[in-house]
DNA sequence: AACTTGACGAGGG
DNA sequence: CCCCTCGCCAAGT
């Protein structure tokens, strides 16, 4: 029998198949993305982590290369919670702008604080063991 | 088919 | 706190 690579569904009832090849893959990172408030941002790794086995932070920064104009692309950055597209995105700070646009305000060193602005869905609360709530963008 | 590069992340110095 | 290195997965050459 043509025991293949096996789906990697064993057992797996929210991941029917995490493969690049499935027309799924690139739709679950944009479906998370579209639903990141303004102001706020997710890192890459924080997407995969979310998504499960079959993504990383590599491959989820691969996918946003097909993000389409109407995604909020730029709410996603990275764990040092500063922009990595200076090398594919023009102009280099675009993505920073937009978030400074939106709210979201960054150092000299073009980093924001991740604690203030990182967001996660609900429904993947927990998981990420990112913060069990979230701050008051007032800053107390 | 192999090597290199890339919108990353964590760990060590 | 900043810099360097290793690991991950996929795509382009």
């Amino acid at each position: 029998m043509a025991n293949d690579r096996d789906r990697k569904v064993g057992g797996a009832q929210s991941q029917p198949e995490p493969d690049v090849n499935s027309p799924g893959y690139r739709a679950r990172v944009f479906d998370i993305v579209r639903r990141i408030p303004p102001g706020r941002v997710m890192t890459y790794g924080q997407l995969a982590a979310i998504l499960g086995e079959g993504y990383t932070a590599r491959t989820v920064g691969f996918v946003m290369h097909s993000a389409d104009d109407a995604l909020p692309w730029q709410r996603v950055i990275n764990a040092q919670g500063a922009c990595s597209t200076g090398r594919v995105i023009l102009p280099p700070d675009l993505q920073q702008r937009m978030l400074e646009a939106e709210g979201v305000q960054f150092d000299a060193r073009g980093r924001c604080d991740l604690a203030r602005y990182r967001w996660t869905p609900e429904e993947y609360a927990g998981e990420t063991g990112g913060d069990p709530e979230q701050p008051s963008l007032f800053g107390g």
